[in-house]
RNA sequence: GGUGGGAUGGCCGAGCGGUUAGGUCGCGGACUGCAAAUCCGCUUACAGCGGUUCAACUCCGCUUCCCACCUCCA
């Protein structure tokens, strides 16, 4: 079955398949590393996650690149601030970014460059481009882009120039451009950038913001490549700058295919930092939610459409995993403990080759991770049906085929087996109250059983019947 | 002003010109000593007004409201 996206350039779905080696090479805007990132930002990583695991989920490999922006104005002014040297200020967040992408399962990229170790690469662009015509040198050192001179400038926002109003946040900007739509490749040393500087041909300076991830984005992954993602207020002017900067050096198409995720809301409005109304994933964390649960929520959404966060939707997704996890225990259960590869071989029932193939459809179908979930659910069902009729009708190859399944779909979800809740030890003394509670049920005396379920329970386990015994859980 | 995306059952959230989304919550039933879990059933929704069509939540138009981008932003 075949991939398909949506592509922002051509705003259509298109089947996505690589330029080369059957390797997609894909860029995706990574962090500006000057504080922690929240939630929002994680709904763009967890949404480049899922699509890097979906094309491997279809037999293509992945090469993937995520940039961490280490100098900028936000960074340069909380290191200055901090009265600590740009690097240092920048790797505790760096530190911080990859707890944080492990908190949520997210497969790490295959290379992290962060742009202080490329200011050779952006001078060398940026030469290119003003040897070429598009780029001028201001009175104050800095190297502006000229937009008129690349004739495609617009067409990823699909953004006529030539129509365009002059707001008031243009012409704040506005010092010594020629154009107000040109932006900056190479900014001049300022008096605020304290100890932060590069020597270049221009003079002292530092690296212009959209310059970063054309330089790497090339060096990396060739002139022209697979897949650029981002979130959707890249799109314009960041996206649509680095497609002038490489397309301008080097007269050829840049990126194939460009996706956009849609914002994650909180009460309506944008989560942002400016805004102010954002939670890290710490913050979340410390109020005890798991990053397999914050996971489940910002990937249980298309990525196209605003996911409006709602502390609601944590809840849904604590008893939606736990409902998923009863389903997956109870078959393991039954033929031990397992990795996918011993699943391999089971026999698959037909219920489960039909939401496998439902599944299969939904995320080829321009990542459709809400109907993946629903074809997931009806595994469930229909495993959950299995297990409880009498006699059992599963035979072990069945369960080890049903499972197969379950892991299989994980690679896309990665959120079935990771980070459930590890079986912790039961304490002796609760152990012995569970002993003498199935001694109590065994002479059927109901009243006893109640007051020790009540004990085990106050001790902080929680303790369920089945026809298999008893089964105690944290509680 | 320009551009794009929305408004779906108590909540979250898919979808399509006719056929159950799914989860969660609530209600009823089965099972169970009880509880839990599980299964079955129910609560059968598509902002408003027109239009196209045999048929519209789905297409078209208008209206109302919301969000985002238009040089900080995932």
């Amino acid at each position: 079955m075949e991939m398909k996206v949506y592509n922002s350039l051509t705003r259509q779905v298109e089947p996505l398949t690589p330029l080369a080696d059957d390797t997609i090479r894909l860029y995706t805007c990574g962090p500006t590393v000057y504080n922690f990132a929240h939630i929002g930002n994680f709904r763009a990583y967890t949404f480049e996650d899922i699509l890097r695991r979906v094309v491997q989920f279809n037999g293509m490999k992945v090469k993937q690149v995520m940039n961490l922006t280490d100098v900028d104005d936000k960074t340069i002014r909380g290191a200055n601030a901090a009265g600590v040297a740009l690097t240092d200020y920048t790797k505790t967040y760096k530190d911080a970014f990859f707890a944080d992408l492990r908190k949520l399962n997210i497969q790490p990229a295959e290379i992290y460059p962060a742009a202080t170790d490329h200011i050779p690469e952006m001078i060398a662009l940026v030469e290119k481009l003003v040897e070429k015509g598009v780029a001028y040198k201001s009175d104050d050192g800095s190297v502006y882009f000229a937009v008129t001179k690349f004739p495609g400038y617009g067409k990823l926002a699909h953004i006529d120039f030539d129509h365009q109003r002059t707001g008031a946040r243009c012409a704040a900007d506005e010092y010594d451009k020629e154009n107000v739509g040109d932006f900056a490749l190479w900014k001049a040393w300022e008096e605020s950038d304290g100890p932060v500087g590069w020597d270049s041909p221009w003079g002292r300076g530092r690296p212009g913001w959209h310059i970063e991830c054309s330089a790497m984005s090339m060096k990396y992954l060739g002139e022209t490549f697979d897949l650029h993602t981002g979130g959707i207020d890249n799109l314009f002017p960041h996206h649509e700058n680095e497609i002038a900067q490489a397309e301008a050096a080097t007269g050829k198409p840049f990126v194939n295919t460009w996706m956009h995720c849609a914002h994650l809301r909180v009460n309506g409005e944008k989560m942002s930092k400016s805004l102010g109304n954002f939670f890290t994933l710490r913050d979340l964390l410390e109020k005890g939610w798991s990053g397999r649960e914050i996971r489940y929520v910002l990937i249980n959404a298309h990525y196209r459409q605003g996911l409006n966060f709602a502390f609601s939707a944590l809840e849904d997704a604590r008893k939606s995993l736990e409902r998923i996890d009863r389903c997956v225990d109870a078959l393991s259960g039954k033929v031990g403990q397992l990795d996918g590869r011993d699943t391999e071989k089971g026999e698959v029932p037909e219920w489960a080759a039909k939401a496998l193939e439902d599944f299969t459809a939904a995320v080829n179908d321009d990542l459709n991770i809400p109907r993946a979930f629903a074809a997931l659910f009806e595994l469930v069902r229909h495993a959950n049906a299995a297990l409880a009729s009498q006699p059992p009708n599963l035979s072990p190859s069945q369960l080890r085929g049903i499972l197969g399944v379950f892991f299989r779909m994980d690679e896309v979800l990665g959120v079935i087996f990771f980070g459930k809740a590890e079986k912790t030890d039961v304490p002796a003394e609760v152990q012995a109250l569970l002993d003498q509670r199935a001694e109590a049920r065994k002479a059927k005396n109901w009243a006893e059983s109640d007051r020790l379920r009540d004990a085990i329970a106050a001790a902080g386990w929680a303790v369920k019947d089945s026809k298999d015994g008893q089964a105690v859980t944290r509680r």
